[in-house]
DNA sequence: CCAAGTAACCTAACGCTGTTCGGTTATTTG
DNA sequence: CAAATAACCGAACAGCGTTAGGTTACTTGG
């Protein structure tokens, strides 16, 4: 075959089905080969819209990242938009847990992934806290997000729970069973997250009230 | 060749000289063919030893994950039990940057990483934690350690700092100098462990004057 | 309106990967 | 002392990301 009348291909519908495949069989899974497949072309094709595969991936994860709501600051609430923004991360990675390791890669250039980060920063820059413990703080909360979506997708146990029964009884294999996992995940999360928050407030109420020593930038 | 009179390989060996590659060049650059020319054998040999590439990685990271230290609990000091476990957790990480893709893959069945979540659940529950919440609190602090980790090492941001120096105002250039990166990384992990501990206590103290009210397990 | 250029597909191939097979020989076991 | 096992080898398999070069449709400049 050669050039088709009405195109086969296009970023958007390579972007969708490659996310599918993650979504269904695992990011290890795509390859580009299967990719086309599914797309009913040959592989070669697929690098007149994407020069590798990386670029590839990290448009999907461009995708999923648009996803985040990082609205919540407005009106100078730092406790809540953080919540929020962290929620609504953890939310987007759950809806796509495979593609994880992709996301947590980093930003990268990713304009979205950026502009979010950005937006915290600024969020809370404006909530009061000094642009040093704005970077930390953003920096916390996605150590948080990030650490609790790899723990909670990357299949951190064996399925098998009869493997820890007898050996390591402080385990207790009833929180490990599949049927509560992910309720354990949850709380964990939100363990954690109110947990930061609460530690952050006398942190909060220290720099503000020493604002002008120096502590700043 | 056939059978040398000495064996030319061991598994402490082979996983030495993987240790020593992927910290050198990266996990990705790790193939079972450069590991073999490594160690002057050929690629077939090395499945005389381990049975996959897969085996072989997990116990590489079976060996960094026994420098963890979980002493600390002795006494009944949840806090600076946790707080030891997470930074020599993260030390640990932070001498192995590259492997860390594997080691935040989850404990699977690697007899050290298990002993040693079994131990932290233990260490809790002793101090008086009810399990439910040793359960959540080990895996909060283990968000933290992986996700610091993750967002440290991964190469987060761009080398390149003149990418957002002009379109993401809020994120100022400054704190993302390769200089200080490792610095504020450090700061930040730091902030987030204490915010964190500091806002458990509170739970604490409820937890416990609520003790037999069926809150437990 | 036609020529040149570009875009979108193809087939074929490159060098790489993890892994398996069958062969050879040294050591261990019954 | 025979049989089994262990530890190496060379060669090969299927699959990977990617590139080269070919063919045809659409778009653009003169």
């Amino acid at each position: 075959m050669a050039r088709p009348k009405t195109p086969m291909l296009s970023k958007p519908a390579i972007r969708g089905a490659a996310l599918t495949l993650i979504d269904r069989d695992g990011l290890e899974q795509l390859s580009m080969r299967k990719l086309a497949q599914e797309l009913a072309v040959q592989a070669a094709s697929l690098y007149s819209h994407y020069r590798t595969k990386e670029e590839l991936l990290s448009e999907v994860a461009e995708v999923v990242t648009t996803h985040i709501d990082v609205s919540g600051f407005e009106g100078g609430d730092w406790r809540g938009g953080l919540a929020g923004w962290a929620r609504s991360y953890r939310t987007a990675l759950a809806e796509h847990p495979n593609l994880l390791p992709v996301i947590a890669a980093g930003p990268g250039r990713r304009e979205e992934a950026l502009r979010r980060a950005d937006a915290v920063h600024g969020g809370l820059v404006s909530a009061g806290w000094p642009p040093r413990y704005a970077t930390m703080i953003g920096a916390s909360t996605k150590y948080l997000v990030v650490g609790a979506a790899t723990n909670s997708f990357a299949r951190g146990f064996d399925d098998d729970v009869r493997v820890y029964q007898d050996r390591y009884p402080n385990l207790s294999q009833a929180h490990r069973l599949p049927e509560v996992a992910a309720e354990i995940d949850e709380e964990s999360f939100e363990l954690a997250l109110t947990a930061f928050l609460d530690g952050l407030v006398p942190v909060y109420d220290r720099v503000r009230s020493s604002a002008g020593d120096g502590a700043g930038h």
